[in-house]
DNA sequence: TTGAAAGCGATACCAG
DNA sequence: CTGGTATCGCTTTCAA
């Protein structure tokens, strides 16, 4: 590790390549956008002079000149789930920090579940209006194709949260949901102190986060935690009503449980129960999603730790990808993962 | 939550400025950028039709017009522990992307725990040569100085990992020690199957950050935990070599040993001594900063559980952050928070 | 104390 | 096919 010289050689400009290549700007310009109408021996001038000289176009210039607007949009389910309204919530602060940096952001929603109203929205997105779209909805064969007829029509796509594998949008913004469904897993075989029964409480059907979760979960819990059990499952469909008027019901029929996982939304329903119920004073209860409610409830100790993503850092990175793909330029994959965040009532971020 | 209108009315520029107030785009300038040399009525006709327009300078087109030039500097302590050596690959990273974005980076090491040798560092950097520093280093009064006197030089400067909290320095990069130590404390208490004693390997008494995760963890220990007791402790001076040496002793001396934080460096040692020593096997292991010799031993099984801060999340948050004081520009404080990492062998990020 | 005009690095229109 | 030149939004001499 050597302290760094500072070499300091001025960069090469569109000027410096027309110089040594004996031609105009103009034609530079079109040599470096790939325009028509040049000679291919000029073509090769140029790109020699732009070899030579490690020229690197200086894209805020070029937006510059170019008055160049990324138009993008965010396609979310209308939902009172407290994470979607993060979401939505991070992409209004950054709409302010970005309309004086050459970006301004739409937002458009969907009634949940609903593939159908996503199809409409991504058909009717064009080039004129619009650089890059992210979604976050379900996954079925006719979104994957909205999806695709999008990025033909030259339009950057990113998923965010849940993916769609099988598009060929950009990038998937989110976490491996198997892994998280496993790290909730080991971090309840860990806590609990009996063997007993586990409880889960899924979403949906249709959401493949939620799937990917439950294998995650069913898996290391088989493998590794043979004195428990995954004895019931609740069909939550992230609403607190249902979840909440399902829950006594499992429990009178179940004496066991020493352990619930929450994968998906609509926790507080759960919490409801569990701050009523004695019976269910130890178990222990891994969730998804740091958001008020949750963090409230792992205070108190209700909750025992909370699986989460980040969803700042989602829609930051959303941003940051969807630009790229317009501009057909590299990400930085590390700035770009999207962690598997743990919380404990001890490393809860300060308010 | 209603989908978005998109209102285009056209961003105010200097023309705009100068007309409405009825000046040349030279005075605008010079209020834009408090210059001297306009009367003060003028400067009021200048403001108010900023007032009035909304106007916000844009920030790509300053830099491009003055050919400014972010000159940063990292300040890191010259050593083979593996969390700096990330951080310095980091900067390294780094300084590829941002050449062509206006950006140098310049790194100086300094020997480990020499506070005279960062302070001649800091004295060393003039407003001629330099924007903002960030360093990571021993806090001390002389060190504290140091960083006040090139503050008041004018000069952005940023405290990493370790905070200097008594300096003027513009921001803290890194986590809440205090909070990452409590982590440790509760994830120890609650994996631990039996009652017993803990082992404390510390770092070094003059790092505040190993100090104050020791602290964390002390309190914690205390008030949650009254079954175990933290009862011995090592101070392995980040040294993998003198670790090693020091465990089988401290093994031999205390039998009921339960568990084991380490919150400094040099886990190598550590890792030798307990894949090798049979009596320490149901030992619970938590350390610091996922690196690869962490990562191996979490995969394995030796080690339990980790707490980390993402190093390229440091130095990209260190490169905004001094980047925006120099421009005396507010920063996006979610952005920049650095989170308190819980790594365990289901949730490693992806190599 | 103020203004006119020439850039910064790149793009784009209009001739030739 | 190729070149000249105005322009993007802002800064910075140089004169007045």
């Amino acid at each position: 590790m050597k302290d760094t010289t500072e070499l300091t050689r001025p960069k090469p400009t569109v000027n410096d390549i027309a110089r040594v290549a004996g031609v105009s700007l103009a034609t530079v310009d079109r040599v470096l956008n790939a325009r028509p109408g040049v000679r291919d021996v000029t073509i090769e001038k140029v790109n020699k002079a732009i070899a030579e000289l490690g020229f690197v176009r200086d894209t805020a210039a070029a937006n510059l000149a170019r008055r160049r607007q990324y138009r993008l949009m965010f396609i979310l389910p209308e939902t009172d789930n407290e994470f979607v309204i993060a979401l939505d919530a991070e992409i209004t602060a950054q709409s302010e920090r970005l309309l004086h940096q050459r970006t301004r952001l739409k937002r458009r929603t969907i009634p949940p579940f609903d593939p159908q109203a996503m199809v409409r929205i991504l058909d009717s997105v064009t080039t004129q209006d619009t650089d890059g779209v992210a979604i976050f909805g379900p996954e079925t064969p006719s979104v994957r194709d909205a999806v695709n007829r999008a990025k033909e029509r030259g339009i950057a796509v990113a998923t965010m949260v849940s993916d769609l594998p099988s598009s060929i949008r950009d990038h998937f913004i989110g976490i491996d949901n198997v892994a998280a469904g496993r790290t909730a897993a080991l971090l309840m075989g860990r806590f609990v102190r009996k063997a007993g029964r586990i409880l889960i409480v899924t979403g949906s059907r249709l959401a493949r986060d939620h799937l990917e979760r439950r294998a995650g979960f069913d898996a290391v819990m088989a493998n590794k935690f043979p004195n428990l059990e995954v004895a019931a499952t609740i069909e939550g469909r992230d609403d607190p009503e249902l979840i909440g008027s399902l829950l006594p019901v499992v429990f009178e029929k179940n004496s066991e449980i020493v352990g619930i996982y929450s994968s998906a939304a609509g926790n507080g329903g759960l919490i409801e129960f569990l701050e009523k119920d004695t019976s269910s004073r130890d178990v222990v209860v891994i969730a998804h999603e740091l958001t008020q409610t949750s963090r409230t409830a792992l205070s108190k100790g209700t909750f025992d730790a909370l699986i989460s993503q980040d969803s700042g850092h989602i829609i930051r990175s959303a941003i940051r990808v969807l630009k790229s793909a317009a501009d057909k330029l590299p990400i930085d994959p590390k700035q770009e993962r999207i962690r598997i965040d743990v919380y404990l009532s001890e490393n809860l971020p300060p308010l």
